[in-house]
RNA sequence: GCCCGGGUGGCGAAAUGGCAGACGCAGCGGACUCAAAAUCCGCCGCCGCAAGGCGUGCCGGUUCAAGUCCGGCCCCGGGCACCA
């Protein structure tokens, strides 16, 4: 692609403003922003409280990024999108009298380093230190108004401190179920000390009714253990022996081998570390009602929990009871045969003898077959029957059981009964094996018309299940009659008898699993656990933090490819003297020899509470200082959080967890951590292929009639996400070159809708950069370098002009529409260059200059300084509109005839209904168009338009 | 297949149900200049000499009036994978 022209002829003016003056300009006055502290925020209280009394009647405004990961890369210019946009509006607020914070901050633990860590020998503390250098200085250099003296990284030893405190305060609680939250709704985390003192005094006892003070030591701890918030338990991971590591689905190939490296990956059961985030599940629901969120990342959210209301229902079998889950247990009189998931434990003994070989046949097919196989295989149901059957509890009828792989052992009970009239996957099942289908709703006459079948509680004309509602039918035994209820009543009578007549309870499933906490790495934080002979024990917060222990061995022992029965040794475990140590934990025991840990973190500890370091960056005392957190946090939280949908999910999932579990204990005092969330879009870029596909460098592309060429070859433009990856990397770095920060500041905002994903386009930059010159001429003279405003009095259309992008550019703000007040500050920038050509009115190029600082901060502090004021603008008043100059004593008013228009008149404002109407029909290329029609009827909206409806 | 976005000039895009295309990029014409750059002025949806007609992915509907609301479909991007 054409580059930008870094620089501009010799003889231009002396003092254009053009790239190397406004390098002058935004380096000159991010010095004077730092050395003035301008973007320091005061706290309440604390070490940062100084200058707090001046802003204390201001409202709080918290604004936050979410923070990156520092790559060595460095930033390209799709990075700074929602930082520049976080920005803009902190600085309009600012200028709107809140007291903002906004900083930012690194999430620098995480993959990347430790592997190159592994490649170079070198710590990643010192690569990671380093990118985070250049980050801050690509980030300085855009003149983005954070303050320094909140800026964290997660590796911080500060903030690791923090990290591993909120781990015990959650290692240390229980999820009590039945306490009420502060909401006054079910569920609450409570300390473990409570549920251990529930046990001595006798409040509670094990599974088996014995005393707690009968129970061995041994088994006081497990059982506590195993209801704690953290735990461990044996879950089904993807173990990759060849890595050593585990690795996540997506790392996953579709033949069941490591993205990296390409090692065998093998399912298997692992001792982890898991977070009980499920005990949040209806929470987590619930609350999201209580945020002002975009509307599609909280149904993402609902549906990754996916809650789903239901019974479980017990069928005897000659092996032993079989447990299902069911959304529709109102269908139960339908349920004509069972299935089990292939993986399910009681296959083995409920397989009849002769079934055997089928069986067994069948689960390694579907053991073996990868996602990809199963998906090929389409809509053709496949399965075996065991040769035993169960007992259905509401008509005692035996019904057979079968396996197939439509049945998930890691959703429900990993069984289902299947009722084919109602659900259409096992409708296909029965068809498909011959099956009996039993009606138990009644479908209306226009289902079975656009299904052009005769109505009938026959299944066997039936061309697909029925799932909608209607009159139960065959549904009754001698205690339960369902026959003639809607669905809703039937649900909630079934889930009665079952409870009644110990078949079943009411249950709500969700699709969320616990967190798998655990990772087999280095770089991470270590947890703050140890172990004595009965299991693992927290470490006081007097031992914290616990520091990543010296080693130039960062990963993990890898074994034999195909050992799946291998143990995961981890860096830490090489480092005896580190993992073996006597500590006295102040419990009474003294010093003993303990074994610490070798886990650490995943990289999402990190961002989880990152907020609340923010508010207190070098407190460690506890986790913030109460009074400034319910000052920062206040009632909603963080006021605005601008970030990649891509965090949808997760991310976001697992912070509003720990803000809730530490809501619970007290700790923070708002239900949710973040009240708005924006997501901004990508900003994408073309990409160019040769002939075989490979991606060739963009910035070396060039363009002849049409055709794009690299290396005098032909290459096909694509367009992608901007980055290394696609080769289409432009740095911001080029782009303060060739055109100065405040210039790509403005043209990022003005590309379109933050929320909206759009092509970079360098030769569009020009516009900004064109647009920036005109306000420095509206106030410098481009030879003379003198200020060229004037003492004139505005006009009429001047105030108008001015207070119509006034008002424009407000309106947008708050919504984060910012790609219009820009448009709107153009046309008062040319409604002023046009009609003042040597020199505009002060009391309107003020305003200009205020309105255009949120974009451009650097341009506009320098003309503010140059029209005579001596303080920065940032903290001045934002120019407040006066609705009267918006009233005019003419308006223009479209008149259609049928919708279509003809004119438009210039009429007196506040013309009534019938000037307006005769006006129109005075004007003449109306009366000309209505020549030989005549008028059925008039629509005049005052003040708006008039519409003749004619025959 | 399901869920979530999105389809408006050559391009990025504007438009509380009320003048479609504000603002910008690219392009074209003019002024200034020996010339160019920069700047300034003007043009710039499509068809048509014009009058006028047609235009917001497609087909219908509601309405005096639809880019906007409703129903159905097509295409593009993202996510999920038989969730009982």
């Amino acid at each position: 692609m054409s580059s930008p022209q870094a620089t501009l002829p010799d003889d231009q003016p002396e003092h254009r403003y053009n790239a190397a003056l406004a390098d002058r300009i935004e380096t000159a006055w991010q010095d004077r922003w730092d050395a003035d502290g301008t973007y320091e925020t005061p706290n309440p209280v604390g070490p940062l409280s100084e200058g707090f009394a001046e802003v204390a009647d201001a409202k709080k405004l918290f604004v936050m990024d979410m923070f990156p990961y520092p790559s060595g890369a460095g930033l390209h210019v799709g990075h700074p999108l929602g930082y520049i946009a976080t920005d803009v509006f902190a600085r309009y607020k600012r200028m709107t009298g809140f007291n903002v914070l906004h900083t930012m901050g690194y999430d620098a633990y995480g993959l990347p380093a430790e592997q190159h860590a592994v490649a170079t020998g070198q710590h990643p503390l010192i690569n990671t230190e380093a990118n985070i250098a250049t980050m801050r200085r690509q980030l300085r250099r855009l003149g983005l108004g954070h303050d320094p003296r909140r800026s964290v990284s997660t590796t911080d030893r500060e903030f690791l401190e923090f990290t591993q405190r909120i781990f015990l305060r959650i290692f240390n609680s229980w999820y009590d179920p039945t306490a009420v939250n502060r909401l006054g709704g079910p569920g609450r985390a409570r300390p473990i000390s409570e549920l251990l003192e529930s046990y001595r005094t006798g409040g509670r006892r094990s599974a088996d009714g014995r005393p707690w003070a009968e129970l061995s030591e041994q088994e006081q701890r497990s059982l506590i253990d195993a209801q704690r918030l953290v735990y461990v338990a044996d879950v089904p991971v993807n173990w990759c022996p060849g890595l050593g590591t585990i690795v996540a689905n997506e790392e996953v190939t579709a033949d069941g081998r490591s993205d990296r490296g390409n090692f065998p990956v093998f399912k298997r059961n692992m001792r982890q570390w898991l977070m009980r985030i499920t005990a949040y599940a209806d929470r987590l629901v619930d609350d999201l009602d209580l945020v002002s969120w975009p509307e599609p990342v909280r149904l993402m959210q609902r549906n990754w929990i996916g809650r789903s209301v239901g019974a479980r229902v017990r069928f005897t079998t000659a092996a032993g009871d079989i447990e299902v889950f069911t959304t529709r247990p109102d269908t139960l009189f339908g349920a004509t045969f069972m299935v089990l998931s292939p993986e399910h434990p009681m296959v083995d003994a409920l397989t009849a003898e002769s079934q055997k070989s089928a069986v067994d046949a069948y689960r390694s097919a579907a053991a073996s077959k990868t996602d990809i196989d199963r998906q090929d295989e389409g809509r053709a149901k496949t399965g075996v029957a065991l040769g035993a059957s169960a007992t259905n509890p509401v008509n005692g009828e035996q019904i057979p059981i079968w396996i197939a792989d439509y049945v998930l052992m890691g959703y429900g009970t990993g069984a289902i009964m299947a009722v084919p009239s109602g659900d259409q996957r096992d409708f296909e099942f029965a068809r498909q094996f011959g099956l009996p289908i039993v009606a138990t709703i009644a479908p209306p006459q226009a289902w079975f018309d656009t299904q052009g079948v005769e109505p009938s509680l026959d299944t066997a004309a039936w061309k697909q299940a029925y799932t909608g509602d209607g009159p139960v039918v065959q549904s009754q035994n001698t205690t339960l009659v369902l026959d003639g209820m809607n669905k809703a009543e039937a649900v909630a009578a079934t889930i009665t008898w079952l409870q009644q007549h110990g078949h079943g309870a009411a249950t709500v499933q969700t699709k969320l699993r616990d967190w798998l906490f655990s990772r087999q790495r280095y770089w991470g934080e270590p947890f703050p656990i140890v172990y004595d002979d009965y299991g693992p024990v927290a470490l006081p917060d007097a031992m914290l933090p616990v520091d990543l222990p010296e080693t130039d061995q960062f990963a993990p022992r890898s074994f034999d490819a195909n050992d799946s029965a291998s143990e995961p040794e981890r860096p830490l475990d090489r480092l005896a003297e580190w993992k073996h140590v006597t500590l006295d934990l102040g419990d009474g025991s003294g010093a003993r020899a303990l074994v610490r840990e070798t886990n650490v973190m995943p990289q999402w500890a990190g961002s989880c509470t990152y907020y609340l370091r923010y508010i207190d960056p070098t407190h460690v005392e506890s986790l913030s200082v109460e009074e400034n957190q319910r000052y920062w946090m206040g009632e909603n939280g963080v006021d605005l959080y601008v970030g990649g949908v891509e965090h949808a999910v997760l991310h976001l999932l697992y912070s509003r967890f720990w803000h809730k579990v530490l809501f619970d204990l007290e700790e923070v005092h708002t239900p949710e951590p973040f009240g708005r969330l924006f997501n901004q879009g990508y900003i994408q870029a073309p990409a160019f292929t040769d002939q075989r596909g490979i991606y060739v460098e963009a910035s070396e592309v060039t363009e002849h009639g049409g055709q794009f060429m690299h290396d005098g070859q032909p290459v096909k433009r694509e367009f992608g996400k901007i980055g290394k990856s696609l080769k289409n990397m432009v740095s911001p770095d080029e782009m303060y070159q060739a055109y100065g920060a405040d210039t790509l500041r403005l043209y990022e905002m003005s590309m379109g809708p933050l929320e909206q994903s759009k092509p970079w386009d360098t030769r569009a930059v020009s516009g900004s950069l064109r647009l920036l010159q005109r306000i420095w001429r509206v106030v410098v003279d481009e030879t003379s370098g003198e200020v060229r405003v004037t003492d004139a009095q505005p006009t009429t259309p001047d105030l108008r002009a001015l207070h119509s992008t006034i008002a424009g550019v407000r309106d947008s703000m708050d919504a984060l529409r910012l790609n219009t007040p820009i448009a709107r500050i153009t046309e008062l920038t040319n409604h002023l260059t046009s009609t003042y050509p040597a020199g505009a009115p002060s009391v309107l190029a003020e305003p200009l200059v205020l309105m255009v600082a949120p974009f451009a901060p650097h341009l506009a502090e320098e003309l503010w300084m140059r029209l005579g004021h001596t303080q920065s603008l940032v903290r001045e008043p934002f120019p407040i509109l006066d609705p009267s100059m918006l009233v005019s004593d003419t308006v223009a008013v479209p008149v259609q005839i049928n919708g279509k228009l003809r004119t438009v008149l210039t009429v007196a404002a506040g013309s009534t209904g019938a000037q307006l109407e005769a006006a129109a029909l005075a004007d003449e290329r109306v009366s000309s168009a209505l020549v030989g029609r005549t008028i059925k009827k008039v629509v005049v909206v005052p003040g708006k338009m008039v519409n003749l409806v004619v025959g």
